[in-house]
DNA sequence: TATTGTTATACTCTATAACTATA
DNA sequence: TATAGTTATAGAGTATAACAATA
């Protein structure tokens, strides 16, 4: 990324520093990249990070409403329609009665999709692991995430 | 954003850490804390971050190609047009003619981009300085630096 | 043949307004 | 009145294919 002390000066090289040594513009280039690579890892289930974060979200947490699981991931509700729309005509979420509202949906994982969620998480798992090893460690990885946390 | 010990359990309350303390997730949120930050900053100067990025490297590296500025970008050239397209409509850039290479575009700022540019970058330093703050400090920020280039 | 800039196009993600049925 | 889910729609950002001019 930056220029090697000692190496022979390349002619056709940028000064890029005062562009790209700041923290929106780091971050970007990380957050790409490592998308990019989730991608590449679940492209296999054919999941995107959205739809993990949907499926891994109601399983720890059934029976919440569409809305709760919705804004804790940052999506508006009504873009988290076409998302869950996805999941259920995969068989993999179902949304039944809620109890005591019946403005609301309360989405479940299927049978199906509880075991899907098994190999998702298997596959995040081997994800995180690879993150932590680029990292250099668990140690690493918890310094980033709360200097991460500051940021927001 | 986590559950605090001892604190009263809330009803409402969602189990989210399996799904939110992985990198990419915090990844995400805090990028998009950090640009929804810049973009407030940048109002006044109706700059979104790709167009200073451009307007600060172009600054950097005057006369350089169209396509070699987009790709140091990570912005694909043909994406880059309109984006330049914008910068030129203002006032703020110039194409001329590349040396030696009749079909390529030399960049360069305008006087007035110039001195547009040098506003900019007084917003960007108070705005890195305000990232730096909320992490705690150069070295934290220095850190935090370190740590995203691995997950290149 | 390959590359530069460009246009057209499409797909994803995101944001807002408005509707319905309930509360 | 307000809320949950939905639909429609519009704006960014990003990706590819193809073209004209030039290398």
């Amino acid at each position: 990324m930056s220029a090697v002390p000692g190496s022979v000066a390349d002619e056709t090289m940028l000064e890029t520093g005062s562009t790209t040594d700041i923290v929106g513009y780091r971050l970007r280039r990380a957050q790409l990249s490592v998308f990019q690579r989730f991608l590449s890892a679940f492209e296999a289930l054919d999941l995107r990070p959205a739809e993990y974060s949907a499926l891994a979200l109601i399983g720890d947490n059934p029976g919440r409403k569409q809305t709760e699981i919705a804004e804790i991931l940052g999506i508006k509700r009504a873009n988290f329609v076409a998302l869950i729309n996805g999941l259920e005509a995969r068989g993999l979420t179902e949304r039944r009665a809620a109890h005591g509202d019946r403005r609301a949906n309360a989405l479940y994982l299927t049978e199906e999709g509880a075991g899907f969620v098994e190999k998702a998480r298997a596959v995040q798992d081997d994800f995180e692991a690879d993150c932590i090893a680029r990292l250099g460690g668990t140690d690493a990885r918890d310094t980033l995430l709360d200097l991460l946390g500051r940021l927001c």
